[in-house]
DNA sequence: CTCAAATAGTTTGACTCCCGACTAATTCGC
DNA sequence: GCGAATTAGTCGGGAGTCAAACTATTTGAG
């Protein structure tokens, strides 16, 4: 009530409000954990900015590659590859088939499951990923250093092997 | 198949391989941006299996973490920390205020923010999820390899830093 | 041959996450 | 003081995931 201008003037010299205090983060912000989750998540963010035109997740990009790879293999098999459930799969696929980029077919041999081939709509739009892949790889490999990435891998490598003994299927 | 003819026993365990055919990977399968992911998955579902009596995700115990870390902290700074929107977060104290760990308090000097504390139970129930937290993360060490550690983090901090592209701060 | 179990894929429901719009409280200009 | 801009947090909608239930087909025991 008796606030007057001159009392403001006073407050007006503190620039600290926006600090966002900082975190104590302790023994957490020691784990391989965290920083293996925040890595893979950047470099998701990272691929889906590069490929940003071409709607297309990291994901996307691999069920366009191994069917590209790997022309007939079915839905199961391409579910496994990738570690999702054939549920996750079924709208991308729906999705792709729409844009004409996948086609399904019956399997002769058992007309209970699909075959998947790219259509050559498809292996172009796979091509155009590919470059922003390659990129985006080249990118990571850069920040790696070339004289980590084998031994990198291969921890990557043991820690997939050593902990995924049975979490799928 | 290694089915015996068995009576009506309907138990027949039946893990086998069921190994679904020989995918080409290719260069996909050469890639650090796949295994980055492949491996922080199967890390993230070992932490969720580990811990599982005590419904909890990695996040959930970093949020309890952080919490008991900093008390006082409000949901903004604290879902910067753990690099989540503030809109994610808001379902998660709702369950952690229900189940009786956190306490939402109005902060006097800013009555917009909530200050975040954790409640005995709270304090006990973090204790119990950081031994999981602590197996978890000696078994990643293990498969990581005693003499890689640090420089494995410090790769992970580049790609972090070097990708993530300062969309928040 | 017949019928029950197994398998490929789809659908549905629950859960988690994000983004954008919204509400409430604060701050600042006047 | 009075409103505009700002900020903390919530709400609603959309995307992605899994598990379980479901349909259609295949397999196999008898």
């Amino acid at each position: 009530m008796a606030r007057r201008s001159a009392e403001k003037l006073k407050i007006v010299p503190q620039p600290e409000p926006a600090l966002p205090r900082d975190i104590d983060f302790g023994w957490l912000g020691g784990t391989v954990g965290l920083h293996l989750r925040l890595a893979q998540e950047v470099a998701f963010q990272a691929f889906a900015r590069r490929a940003d035109g071409a709607d297309a997740s990291p994901w996307r990009f691999a069920v366009l590659f191994l069917i590209d790879a790997n022309p007939g293999l079915t839905q199961g098999d391409l579910a496994a590859a990738i570690r999702r459930n054939t549920s996750s799969l079924t709208p991308v696929l729906d999705d792709l088939c729409r844009s004409g980029y996948v086609v399904r077919e019956r399997l002769e041999s058992d007309r209970r499951a699909y075959t998947l081939t790219l259509t050559p709509a498809g292996q172009a739009a796979m091509a155009e990923l590919m470059a922003s892949a390659v990129a985006h790889e080249r990118e990571i490999d850069r920040l790696v250093g070339r004289a980590n990435r084998a031994e990198f891998m291969q921890i990557l490598k043991r820690i997939i092997g050593g902990l995924g003994k049975d979490d799928h299927r």
